[in-house]
DNA sequence: TACGCTAGAATTGTATCCAATATCCAAAAT
DNA sequence: ATTTTGGATATTGGATACAATTCTAGCGTA
């Protein structure tokens, strides 16, 4: 009795290695583990480690994060109303899966979205966050060559732009959005040329927020997302999700 | 002090009697309680049974629908990933309390969205779908005084519009947005006079629909959005949600 | 061989139990 | 009187146990 009660809680920890959480990491690690894993999955599953259209085995994650399977429910169920994963009753859970029809779909609602958010963000502009956004274009010109990197820098370019919209909810909208199309995405990042022509689309959306034309820049930044489009989907058409490599 | 240890099994099951669930409806009630349940707490926030900011408490809602604890919190978890529901830990759940900018950010994002939905349905619309307007429209105009009634046929009537538009990923966005501020819609739909202009506004854009004019039915659309709006964010800015009754 | 059926295994869905944390109220201190 | 603090109580988070369903493999028959 004395000794069975000890159970000894966080010892593993195998899977959050990726997790960074700033700023409340080691001291206080009181967010619930459900949220843990929810965070972790919805990574992996936009980092395409995931498949679309793979089961969920809710045992084997369970064993993989040193946990019981009700946390990974819990994390599923979560990424189910983000529709990263779908349900049914009795078979479980697997990754989403999006015909070419539906990433064109979201694509295309990508593009009001963001032109929305880019033309409300650019009047209340600030010079702090133009000198942002100038430095992370200085990065993405180092970092070009990377695809997790670029990944990364082109999320921050845009969603520094966006946060000065000071519209909450249609940034976590179009961050959502994002996320569930950010496995079929990685195709277009790694095709030939376009870190180049990205790089130069980025540039021209900066200087319509320096001169501060909120129309200049809502048409450009559906323009970029167009020539995305315009790279992604003949690719998708045929190879419908190539599992990339780390 | 009381409501001791008294659980007798699934015995009741009060909770489940506006859920139409038509096909499946009690032969086969194959689909998990979670689902059942999640279903009928989107509707009861929606309708602002359960107000925004108000605590859900789990083990009361457990007994209400007559299971345990762990079907609601996956319910939740569920309407969390929804936005319909806000949790913090080892508080719980509340009903996610919207400001008034909050609830103006999502109806911008919809005048895109919905707009967007009517312009793609347009130049697909049938003889067929124009058959269902058009009765829809006849039953706005005689059901024009109840509020759920009045709610439903709205729903309905953009809804046959959008799905023309065969963008089912837009629709289901579309249709979450709507669901995360119905509670606060309702006080639009109360307002004195609006049933006739919006019956009127409707009217112009089944106008639109008929002649196959896309860019008409975008901007109506729009309009039609805006309209609502402006009546409704001056109430919200007094009133900040008024618990409707049922 | 192909097809359908049946038992067993694997997996999911729900209930119950225990630990951790928050909430609330009374009593003490300023 | 107001604030603070301590502990009882209520509620949540997670683990374990059990029930329900689906998947799978093997068998027999046409």
């Amino acid at each position: 009795m004395a000794l069975q009660n000890n159970r000894s809680k966080a010892d593993q920890k195998l899977g959050f290695g990726h997790l960074a959480k700033p700023g409340t990491s080691l001291l206080s690690n009181r967010r619930p583990v459900h949220e843990l894993i929810a965070d972790s999955l919805r990574l992996t599953i936009m980092a395409g480690h995931h498949l679309p259209g793979e089961r969920l085995n809710q045992e084997q994650l369970a064993s993989f994060y040193g946990v019981s399977r009700m946390p990974v429910r819990e994390a599923l169920l979560k990424l189910q109303g983000e529709e990263l994963v779908v349900s049914s009753p009795h078979r479980g859970f697997a990754v989403a899966e999006l015909s070419v029809e539906e990433v064109e779909d979201i694509f295309t609602i990508r593009i009001m979205l963001e032109g929305l958010a880019t033309r409300l963000a650019i009047p209340s502009m600030t010079s702090q966050r133009l000198e942002r956004i100038a430095e992370n274009l200085q990065r993405q010109q180092e970092y070009g060559h990377e695809m997790d990197a670029r990944l990364e820098l082109n999320r921050e370019f845009h969603g520094v732009i966006y946060e000065a919209a000071k519209r909450p909810r249609l940034v976590a909208l179009i961050t959502n959005l994002r996320n569930i199309v950010e496995a079929y995405s990685r195709i277009y990042t790694s095709a030939e040329g376009r870190a180049k022509a990205t790089l130069h689309e980025h540039r021209r959306i900066y200087d319509a927020c320096r001169q501060g034309d909120a129309e200049l820049g809502e048409m450009l930044a559906q323009e970029h997302l167009q020539n995305i489009v315009a790279v992604l989907m003949p690719k998708l058409r045929l190879s419908t999700v190539a599992g990339n490599g780390a």
